[in-house]
DNA sequence: CCTGATGTGTGTATCGATTTACATTTAACT
DNA sequence: AGTTAAATGTAAATCGATACACACATCAGG
């Protein structure tokens, strides 16, 4: 590979002189200029993106730390990391895998030393709060999304859980439902436990009877929703709706429920949480009710939020909240 | 951020001590091996990698160049990817989104520019050829995916998609059906044409009937191949079987046929390509019947060739091929 | 007592870029 | 013509690490 020396000694030049031209600075002769650039252009020349920042002490690089790449429910969130990432020239460098809590703090080391201006890290996993924390203590250039952790003084990007398992709950009692139940999402996770009491405060603000009966708990895949669902259907009361946690477990209760005969969304009701399934519309499912999480938007503010902190280093904190919508679909007029 | 000087300086020691240190080398005092250490714990120091990358000339980092991160086909892929790079003391850095060619260029020179020791580029798209080809002309140390260009002396990995088809496609055959069918996948991939070929061999060497309602046009996703099914149940003669050249687009098949009324395997057996949908079995789909390609494998196996390359710089390039496995499932026995 | 090996430590060049300070030439204006 | 300003160029410091060459002390064996 050419060095910006190669480069300088082919044109007969000095280095500061080819530095000029790649970076579109004045005090080059017009002639310096054009002999440069054609030599350039010869030799394919890329300025070393390592010795470059190195000195500039900016690597236009933001680390994005999550549990697991390949989930089609993180699609949204990488594209608007991405989208985002790129209209500001960023270039990103995703760690993802779930591994040992040793290994994961050898990530952030690793992100924090020196190849990346700042770091992204999404999650809401009550297991993953001690990497929360190590990174905020190390970098100060840090955004948390979906982490609510009140002794981490980043900057945060959250959804409103509560609010939204509220609204849809809501939803369904006006609806004229009366046995509502909920099939949480995985309670090792914050959000699980946000939407959970969101569920119960609407039951009660509206004076919907709460038994043991009324929350099944899964987690964040089809299988235990599914097999809860069934045992449910074959043995307690039958109910006549069902806000879901997220919507893999949805598709786990719908499964049951169709397996089980009865009709959607007449005879069972069925909201989702996230709308996280780019491609269930196409699929034989009915389409599913959810609460649309602004997933692509939230990885967009992530990347403003972090450049942002960046070029402002001494302001404070920011915590940016979104809400989730109502999206109604077959399963639930 | 503490640097090794900063280290160096409150050790009241050289540079090279604490060097030494970190890189667990002989040379230093059991005494000053141990304050080092401890100075080095106080501060949570961790080496600028950015700066032993450049000095190394090493930075243990594997660009890899593909379409989209998007899409759940990838995931094996990823995921082998990423535990061979692991396995190996690698980082990969991922650069994806369909661009314009002048961009995707861009992402080359940037991963070719310092920041990488190798590239892996996967997918076999025919519009990609001038990207593969130029990554090849930049990189000695890269490897194809799919991708079987013969102007190009990298390293390759390859499935072999015609045998694949062709055992698919034989299959169907010796079950007994009469009216087998192939829904391609999209034929701007080199992918889609290899597996035409094959079902086309395996037909005209079983001598079975092959008329241009034989073969339905469609792409990698599901809508267009459920398009094209939905009319040519309304209108072609009635096929008992059906090939498709991936799983997405069998899906639109699947519910196609099943929306027209056919049982599943009985009126039509169909198989797909791919494996690639990890969640396919849990579905309401009836579970697919496929040709399983081994991406995880792939993914690893490219790996180990890049590291290979990497330590061999001279020797030949090396082609790895892989095969597809037919799984049978619930669409066909 | 000298030689050589061993252990421990330091100084300096290096990687490939940018940037600052300074030198030189050219042009311009009194 | 003389002074100044602008344009163009170069040399050297810098970023943060590694590694090579070398200095010095200690200790063994002849």
């Amino acid at each position: 590979m050419a060095t910006i020396s190669d480069i300088a000694r082919q044109a007969n030049v000095s280095r500061t002189l080819v530095s000029r031209v790649l970076n579109n600075k004045a005090g080059v002769s017009p002639e310096n200029r054009k002999k440069i650039l054609e030599i350039i252009e010869e030799n394919h020349y890329v300025p070393n993106s390592l010795a470059k920042s190195l000195v500039l002490q900016k690597t236009n690089t933001i680390g994005v730390v999550m549990d697991d790449l390949c989930n089609s429910f993180f699609f949204k969130l990488i594209a608007g990391l991405q989208d985002a990432a790129e209209s500001h020239g960023y270039n990103i460098l995703f760690c993802s895998g779930q591994k040992d809590m040793a290994t994961r703090l050898k990530y952030v080391d690793y992100l924090t030393g020196g190849c990346t201006d700042g770091i992204i890290a999404y999650g809401s996993c009550f297991d993953d709060n001690e990497l929360f924390r190590y990174l905020a203590a190390k970098s100060a250039n840090s955004v948390l999304i979906e982490s609510n952790l009140s002794d981490c003084a980043t900057d945060k990007i959250l959804l409103d859980n509560f609010h939204g398992a509220y609204t849809a709950t809501e939803h369904l009692i006006r609806q004229g439902r009366r046995h509502i139940i909920h099939v949480t999402c995985d309670m090792n996770y914050a959000v699980g436990l946000e939407r959970l009491n969101g569920f119960v405060q609407a039951m009660r603000d509206y004076k919907m009877p709460l038994g043991p009966d009324s929350i099944l708990y899964a987690d964040h895949f089809e299988k235990i929703a599914y097999q809860q669902m069934q045992k449910r259907l074959a043995h307690g009361t039958r109910p006549d709706a069902c806000f879901v946690g997220a919507d893999k477990p949805a598709f786990g209760v719908l499964r049951a429920a169709m397996e089980a005969g009865l009709s959607i969304p007449g005879d069972l009701a069925v909201i989702g949480f996230d709308d996280d399934e780019p491609d269930s519309k196409d699929m034989l499912f009915p389409p599913l009710s959810t609460m649309r999480q602004p997933l692509y938007e939230m990885g967009q503010a992530g990347v403003s939020l972090l450049i942002d902190k960046m070029n402002h280093s001494d302001r404070e904190p920011v915590v940016k909240s979104f809400d989730a919508e109502l999206v109604l679909r077959e399963t639930c007029k």
